[in-house]
DNA sequence: TTGCTATGTGAGTATATACTCATATAGTAA
DNA sequence: TTACTATATGAGTATATACTCACATAGCAA
């Protein structure tokens, strides 16, 4: 059975992976790859509302995967930790071994 | 802006991810890294319903996380792609940058 | 000061997700 | 056949999340 510092730790861990798990804040997340950047801007990248980016940016800063400062009138937010980088290369992993298992599928049918 | 070609691939990456976010899949998979369980182990090891981790597992499926294969009576699930399990080393950085910007905090107060 | 811009947030609604209980299905064994 | 076990799923409810619109706040410039 799980102890209770187990508990703790993977309700953390599902904090961060929630922190990604949209596809608008998977967007940001390719976006801010190449570099910092302010609300405005990312919101006419991934075309939708500041407000609502402003509130994924949120849930990505409570989650760690994002950071952020003032500059002037700009908040621009960037990458904290690189790694989670490495996650999309996992999932690209994830999504070629479907389109195999697929392939096979079709082959069989 | 994005083209629908990446608004695409960021919906399959998102659902990938939500197959991981949540403590009770995370637990399971933690469960899974030593080897491929049925429902019933796996119910009994994370302590919730099987009806539920059912569910679970069947999100962890159709996010291409988990296969399964049926061996008589029981089902049994185990990892799809090991570079899953690369994520959590990830985020366990994720979570020791969050630590050590927290003592930095306490330092300040 | 006033006016403008960038960002954040409250309120409301719509949708998605998690959980429980009851029931259905599939396989095993007598 | 009947009885039992493991798993999956429908229905209902509770909670969480996403989105939009309106408004508040903060900083810049005139």
């Amino acid at each position: 059975m799980l102890d209770s510092r187990n508990v703790l730790l993977f309700e953390k861990q599902a904090q961060i992976a929630k922190a990604i798990a949209h596809p608008l804040r998977i967007a940001i997340l390719n976006f801010l790859k190449d570099g910092e950047q302010c609300v405005c801007d990312i919101a006419e990248h991934v075309g939708s509302e500041r407000s609502n980016v402003s509130r994924h940016l949120s849930v990505m800063v409570a989650g760690g995967v994002l950071k952020s400062r003032k500059e002037g009138l700009k908040v621009i937010y960037e990458l904290r930790t690189p790694c989670i980088l490495e996650f999309f290369s996992c999932v690209s992993r994830v999504l070629e071994q479907q389109a195999r298992d697929n392939e096979k599928l079709l082959r069989i049918l």
